[in-house]
DNA sequence: GAAGAAGCGTTATAGTATATCAAGAGACAA
DNA sequence: TTGTCTCTTGATATACTATAACGCTTCTTC
């Protein structure tokens, strides 16, 4: 699954969620009740999701307040289960779980799914243009907004 | 200039605005005095800075309320003398005004000094994973977090 | 000088995020 | 068992970021 191919999502999801915990128990991460519903959340579509959608969406079964669902989602940005997707300030689940990886993301700006394709850090233009300034890269953030190939063809998906 | 080199910043700065004002002219902008000052506010420093941070800075010599600024910010990044920094929902002067670029930008976490290199739509790894996702980029977000040469070098500027 | 477009002032409100304090739950040792 | 420590969550309030909507003014064009 490398970009907006259409495949099983539920199968993704479920192995998505199995990666999240069995990650957790080796390092030792506590993946609540909370912040399993939060990702469980995040992981029914490659939507990037706002942090009141969430909190919507968790409200169904309990009454949440902001700070819970920011704090999930923190934990989930944390540990490399989400990503923010900052040219939204919205969220959206990991698709390559266990490595750790600076995501570029492909946001598409009419049906907001997002496809994300892992690169190396220290590679790349940010990387060239850090070490001609003598600049020390903690994080990067690589997003491109457009249109994803059903939304470019019409109405597709 | 390229980086965090220091710098005639006056010079700079004068620089900056005297080409948005011959670019305004040859392209029929109207670069107002609101949004000439709000130009002149962020070619302060190379700092990010909030809306609020500028709407506080104009506010010294008028009451201005939020519209004005967003609306003078807006000018700025859609016309490209000004880029607006995702990461920190906050805003930069452009510091290669004239061409038309998707600027990579290199965040000082600490400072908030920002250093700008343009580079070539088309290429780069967002690129790559667009083509082969069969993705249409329409803007995309270059963005590094980190420490500055002056920050890393314990408090330097 | 009338019509239309662009800019701005003004008020109100929407959307995103965090500070703070109190309470519950699990781990661990004495 | 009890106490302590740490992590997580609940709950309230508030801060920060951004835009909607309306009307007035100004500038341009005819």
């Amino acid at each position: 699954m490398n970009g907006f191919d259409p495949h099983d999502h539920r199968a993704c999801a479920r192995a998505a969620l199995a990666e999240a915990e069995r990650r957790s128990d080796a390092d030792g991460l506590r993946l609540t009740p909370l912040r399993r519903s939060v990702l469980e959340i995040l992981l029914e579509s490659h939507r990037a999701l706002g942090a009141y959608e969430v909190l919507e969406r968790l409200g169904e079964g309990r009454r949440a307040q902001p700070p819970a669902a920011y704090r999930a989602l923190d934990f989930l940005v944390t540990h490399g289960f989400a990503h923010r997707v900052e040219s939204l300030n919205a969220f959206v689940a990991c698709a390559h779980p266990g490595a750790a990886h600076a995501p570029a993301l492909l946001v598409c700006r009419d049906c907001r799914e997002v496809a994300e394709s892992a690169t190396e850090p220290g590679a790349g233009r940010l990387a060239d243009a850090a070490r001609a300034a003598g600049f020390t890269i903690e994080s990067a953030v690589l997003e491109a907004e457009g249109l994803c190939p059903a939304c470019a063809a019409g109405r597709g998906a």
